[in-house]
Order: structure tokens, then sequence, then C-alpha cells
DNA sequence: AGCTGCTTGCGACAAAGGTCACAGACAGCC
DNA sequence: GGCTGTCTGTGACCTTTGTCGCAAGCAGCT
């Protein structure tokens, strides 16, 4: 198996890790791929082993009772996913899905908790990771409880506008909806009321930001 | 100062230490109190320590804009709060306030990161500690997003009914409003319906659950 | 070119939630 | 016992959000 062991140094869990350590943390890495649309895990299922995305992206994401997604992040490469499980115990708290083509890197968990023990470092850069984590959490507690729609849709455009460099994932109003937690029409008329406010222009397949300042703003409140 | 050893043991950042190393760590731990309603610290003010509470109850929450308050969490005896900022070296996440008297035991970041080093036990603990975090945060964004303001009201009488066991804080309904993410005058409603469906009974000052099993039904829609 | 499926765009309604304005109840305190 | 401030109960009304039903647009495939 090609474990491509440049990546493995990119990757915020293995930061300050020596190149010895890393070849030893290797032998306990498999990988596997999935095509767009593929479901790689399910939330509330017993869970076996966390994964790294190598190249591609994925979403996690909560489904509930009727059917409605919540999406919690994205996750691009060099980022984990399904880590709590591993550290808590407990089943998987989301289901994953792919994106578009992706490959994985996924460690055990019995084998992660012995990277854990023999490598210290290991665990800080968790912390560091988790941390993180949780301040996303946060953060998307405070949009769904004090923003309208609007603004969500407004942060969501802010968030995915294309910098240049490299290619963002093209969002349909679906999955926009899904991220802002609201309906695929709540998107459609937040956009055309941003549309109206000037702030975006509306064209085939693409969403051009006429006025950042003016999107921010709205943003906010 | 006293710092209570027992107390220590008790504390999930601290389990599986030996006696000698709890001594060596009581040596960093600063004691600082609180009264009911106290701040006892801001959002987004840079943060030099983190807390546990040694006794009484702290609520975590975040302030929007125009006033409304969204509370994230209770921390309870031998419960962390504000550690995030130790790890990522961000400012406060949240606000933190005394629900009543509480004492609290600090440690500042440098020497949390010395304890760290020097604990890799700790680390762990942590990992598990901030794992939980995240499940909590998680299934609050599934609250938020997916369920209605009554079946939240309903899955917060749940919680926080009295066991029988330990005093639990009694709620005002402004503060179960804060914590369902919505006015005060939702939560009377709530309440009132619930009571009209059979599932509580509202009498002077306290809620009694008459039917739990109904009240389990509704907090799950 | 002709299908097929996904994505969008609306309009009309329904439902849920938020806001306002008061009144009454109660607890703690002088 | 009277005051004061907090907490609760409630109705009316407005805003935001969700739901339904369809039509149209577009992309990829055969």
């Amino acid at each position: 198996m090609a474990i491509d062991i440049e990546l493995l140094k990119s990757i915020p869990y293995f930061s300050g890790l020596s190149s010895a350590e890393l070849d030893s943390i290797k032998e306990f890495i498999f990988e596997r791929t999935a095509e767009s649309g593929d479901l790689i895990l399910l939330e509330g299922e017993p869970a076996d082993a966390m994964y790294f995305v190598a190249s591609g992206v994925v979403k996690t994401f909560k489904t509930s009772a009727d059917g409605k997604e919540q999406i919690l992040s994205f996750v691009r490469p060099g980022e984990a996913f399904n880590d709590v499980p591993v550290f808590d115990g407990g089943p998987n708290p989301a289901s994953v899905q792919a994106i578009g083509p992706v490959v994985l890197y996924g460690i055990r968990n019995s084998d992660l908790e012995a990277i854990l023990r023999d490598h210290p470092q290991v665990s800080l850069n968790v912390t560091r990771v988790l941390s993180q984590q949780v301040r996303h959490l946060v953060s998307l507690v405070e949009d769904l409880s004090f923003r309208h729609v609007i603004a969500r849709v407004a942060k969501i455009l802010l968030e995915y506008a294309s910098d240049g460099k490299g290619p963002k994932p093209k969002l349909t109003q679906q999955e926009m909806a899904a991220m802002a937690g609201t309906a695929r029409e709540m998107v459609g008329r937040s956009l055309k009321s941003l549309e109206d406010e000037g702030a975006i222009r509306l064209g085939r397949q693409r969403i051009v930001i006429t006025d950042k300042k003016a999107l921010q703003e709205i943003a906010e409140r």
C-alpha cells in the first residue's frame, strides 16, 4: 500500500513528529477510497476507526427523523473525522458522505490508542484539533440561535467565496440549506433578496459577490 | 491556601494520577470564589487561565448583539471550563456566570502547558473531556436545527428533573428559554401545552412530571 | 436529438416563533 | 405590613420560516 509520507507530515495530528516516528505510525494506517455520494459512516453505528482525508472532501452531518439534514462540517485534506469515538468510546457521532471521489487514511481505534500511548506529542496535537472542533460547533450554535436564515446564507457565501486559489466545492441550494439548517426554498429566497439589496449577482451557475461589505453587514444580523 | 486534594482526585482531568503527581500539580492551582450572578469570564477576552468548579454551578453562554442569551452548558463540581483557549491559543469562547456562590480552582495557561508536558496521562484525560464537549455541542446543534421549541423544553424538563439525590438548580422560564434558544414567552406557552397534554402539572413554583413517557414522546419530535 | 434527474424559481398558504403590553403572584427586605 | 424587583400568565399581532405544487432550466448520457 502506498501511504504518502509527505501527506502524513502535513496532518495536524502528526505535526512535530520525527520521520522515524511517522514511519512507525505508518504501519497502522490503512487506505480506503469512496466515490461521490458514498456513505462512509452512519451516525449511531459502533465506531471502529477514525479517518483522515488524503484527497477530496467529505461532509459530516446529522439526519432528523423526518429526513432533514444538518451539515456539521466539511473535512478537507489533512483533516480528521470520527476521532471523537476513539477518545470517549461512544458510537459515530455523525454520518459522513463523500462529496466527490476521496481517498482516506484510516486508523483502527485500538491502534490509535497505542499510538497515543507511545507518542505523547500526538495527544497534545489532538487536544488542539478537538479544541478547534469545539470552537467551530459553538459558532454553529451561535448562528442557529441568533441569526436569521438570510444572515446565515450570507455568511456561507462569504466563507465559501472562491479566493482564487484552490477550487471550492460548488454548492447547491440544497446543500446550503443543510448547512444553514433550513429549507431549500428559504435559501433561494435569501439569495434573491441579497441580490435585491445589491450584495450579490446571480447568474448562470455562479454567484458573484458584488458588494462584500454589504454582505458582511447582512451576515452580522 | 486549602486546595482539597480529595476533590482534585475526583476531577476527570486528573484521574489516574498518583498522589505524588497530584501533589505537584496542586502547586499550580489557585482558588477563586464568586457570588451568585457574578460574571467570571467574558467571551472574546484574552484567556489567561482555565478553571474547575470545586463547589457550586456556573453556566457558559453566548450573547447576541441584541442581548439574547444562548446557554451552552452548566458546569458542575469536578468539571472544567475555558480549557479550549489553553489548547488553541484563542480568546475565551464564551462568557461564564455563577449560578450561585461558587468556589473555583484555576490554572494559568502556561502552568497547564507544563503539566501536560510532564504528565502524559493528563493529555489523554483531556482528549476524553473535549470529546464529550464535542458530543454535547453536536447534540445542541441537533436540537436547535431539528426540534420545535416544545420538544426542546420537554427535553430540558427530562434532563433537569430532580432525581431525588442532589439538589438541581431551580430554573426560571427565562433560563429555560436561554437554554432552548427561544423567548421566555414561548417557554411559558410550551409548559402550558405540555400541561394540556397531561405530561406535566404546573404548580406553585414547581413542575411535576406526571407522565414521563408522554414527555419523552414529545421531546422526540 | 431525446431522456432523465437534479437544480431552480415561484406563488400561495400554513405553522411556528418572536414581540409587545400588561396584570397578577410571590419572595425578600425594610 | 408595605415595597420592590423578579418571575409568571396571557392575548393580540407581526415576522419568519416551512410546506406544497409545479414549471422551467440545465447537464450528462445514450
